[in-house]
DNA sequence: TAGATTGTTAATCGATTAACAATC
DNA sequence: TAGATTGTTAATCGATTAACAATC
């Protein structure tokens, strides 16, 4: 088993990035079931992918398995947990406490992995003050005092498109390393803070597409 | 103005596909401030993509622009809309009525853009009976009936992980076309049904793995 | 007309797949 | 050892970008 470290690279592509949890979750299910070993094969297989592209996309982290033999599950899914930083704690705010916010606040599986929402905020007088997922709703004018007495790697917003953008700035401007938007709105963040976006809506529009496109080809 | 008949292409990428909703809503939104015309290289800008790719994706359903004037705003957004399957009407059956089915039933743009839930179904004892976004909640056994009584063209499933497979199952054989899954699962479904997921968990860690290589590139 | 911008073809870039030597 | 499977290089495939003739 050998880690590669950053300057053998150029980078890692997009696409990789987004299959590294999808073999987690698999990794994390055979290893539930006690599975012991699993060879690119029957990885690929259960997952839909080639093998080549599991061999390929673990090898730009390091050489994790063996030849003849396969991989050790349980081996690969925790050095996969380290690679996506599942490893160490993330302290994270939430911006917005409607119907979303709720459902993200009340979701117990992130505490589990070590992500842990602090701080919740929101600008209406009837939620504030409100217990949801046992943190209390603070009003976001106090979110920028909030994130200098105690700075937070992540910053959550499932707030109106409309002021999703002047929450960005704020989180981006109290120090998160990270930004997670599930507002309609393409945000502009500084160079230093990550961006990732859950669009929901997008999605739908998407599976419309691809409903009405069912006939035709599309890959 | 004119438009491409499926015969003229070999298919649609889905980066094109996942695309479309971006430009949809930009376009929706310089509608709305009455914006008249935009040229492939305005809109670029506004995205954060290059206007070839503009030029390029939209040049697989028709030429909507007008040599050296660029597109008239409102007719592009409607012809965007008319390929993403908008313009048509989509029942939808929900599926767990948990926090996340209890956000998608109260969002009120879905309703707007035809999307409409039409029943929803869990199979807690405490929660059938409740009106979740102006609909009750009915049990989860009734699910095949109800598909057989009323069609539905799109099934949700927010329910957990380890049930999702199986209302896949019922929704595919209830006839859907597709399937709208919020599940941490990798559902497999007839050829003729359609899958979208939306994995929040799975975001989340893609943006873990941003933030603990901000450092080291990635693309 | 002159300038601007499209739609499309060609060139480039990057990601996926195939193949195979290395080796457990 | 013989068989299996990795890690990696090479080949293929597809998507993005650049360039430009057509034309409003």
């Amino acid at each position: 088993m050998t880690r590669r470290t950053p300057k053998d690279r150029e980078g890692i592509p997009l696409a990789v990035i987004k299959r590294l949890p999808i073999y987690y979750r698999h990794l994390t299910e055979l290893s539930d079931k006690e599975v012991e070993r699993i060879s690119s094969r029957e990885l690929a297989e259960k997952i839909g992918v080639t093998q080549s592209q599991i061999r390929q996309d673990l090898s730009l982290f390091g050489s994790f398995g063996q030849q003849g033999y396969g991989y050790r599950v349980d081996e690969l899914r925790i050095e996969i947990e380290r690679i996506l930083g599942l490893d160490r704690r993330a302290d994270m705010v939430l911006v917005g406490a409607g119907h979303l916010g709720r459902a993200l606040a009340n979701y117990p599986n992130f505490k589990k992995r070590g992500f842990n929402i602090i701080a919740i905020f929101d600008c209406s007088p009837e939620v504030i003050g409100q217990i949801i997922g046992g943190v209390r709703v603070q009003d976001v004018q106090e979110l920028e005092d909030s994130l200098l007495r105690r700075p937070v790697k992540i910053g959550i917003i499932t707030t109106p498109e409309d002021v999703a953008q002047g929450i960005a700035d704020v989180l981006a401007k109290g120090g998160v390393e990270g930004i997670w938007n599930f507002a309609p709105a393409t945000l502009r963040v500084p160079d230093d803070v990550v961006l990732e976006n859950v669009h929901v809506g997008e999605s739908l529009m998407a599976l419309s597409f691809k409903i009405e496109h069912k006939g035709e080809l599309y890959k």
